[in-house]
DNA sequence: ATAAAGGCCACCC
DNA sequence: GGGTGGCCTTTAT
C-alpha cells in the first residue's frame, strides 16, 4: 500500500546539522525525506529516483528553520513517510522509542506483532526515508553489536551519544 | 512468477 | 571469532 507522493507545494533544501549537511524534502503534508547525502548531486539523484513525478522547489530558508526546530528545540515536525504497510508499522514503532534509549531489531519485530520477521524488520529499518526523526539509529543488535546504518556506523554512534547527553 | 538480496538471530564449531 | 540455515519482505528480473 502506498500513500500519495508529496503534492501540495513540494519543496526541498539543504542545511547544516550536528551530523553534517542534510537534505530535507517536504510538502504541505509534511516531511517526506531527510537524508545526509555525500553530495548535492547525490541528493538530487535520490529525490528524482524516489519521486520521479514531483518537481520540488528549492527552499533552503524553510529547511534551516526545520533544522533549528529539530536539533535545537528537539521538536518533530509533521512527517509524511511513504512506504508499504509493513514498513509504516515499523517506522511508527521506531518513533515510540524514547530519546536516549535503544531497542533491538528483535524487540521491534515483537512490538509490531511479527516476532519471526526480524530480518525483514532490519531491511525495512534500512529503508527509513526520514533519518533521525524516525530514529532508526536507536535500533541495535541483540548481541550488543551496533547493527548497520545507511549513513555510516560512525554517524550512528554520534547520534546515540549526542542524544544520551541532552 | 520467480529469484536474489538484505542494517537479523540462534546455533554450531 | 567465523560459518550455516531459517525467517520474511522488497526489488529486480
Amino acid at each position: 500500500m502506498r500513500q500519495l507522493p508529496p503534492q501540495s507545494n513540494p519543496s526541498f533544501g539543504f542545511a547544516n546539522t550536528p551530523f553534517g549537511e542534510c537534505c530535507i524534502a517536504f510538502s504541505d503534508d509534511g516531511i517526506c525525506a531527510l537524508t545526509f547525502p555525500e553530495s548535492r548531486e547525490g541528493a538530487y539523484a535520490d529525490l528524482d529516483n524516489r519521486f520521479p513525478q514531483t518537481d520540488f522547489k528549492q527552499n533552503d530558508e524553510r529547511v534551516a528553520r526545520f533544522v533549528r526546530q529539530i536539533f535545537e528545540k528537539g521538536e518533530s515536525p509533521l512527517l509524511n513517510p511513504i512506504g508499504t504497510e509493513f514498513q509504516l508499522s515499523i517506522w511508527h514503532a521506531l518513533q515510540r522509542i524514547p530519546k536516549g534509549e535503544t531497542r533491538t531489531y528483535a524487540q521491534i519485530a515483537e512490538a509490531i506483532g511479527r516476532p519471526k520477521a526480524v530480518r525483514a524488520v532490519g531491511t525495512a529499518i534500512g529503508a527509513n526515508p526520514i533519518a533521525f526523526l524516525i530514529p532508526c539509529h536507536r535500533v541495535i543488535r541483540t548481541d550488543g553489536g551496533l547493527g548497520g546504518f545507511r549513513w555510516g556506523l560512525e554517524c550512528k554512534r554520534e547520534m546515540l551519544s549526542w542524544e544520551s547527553k541532552s
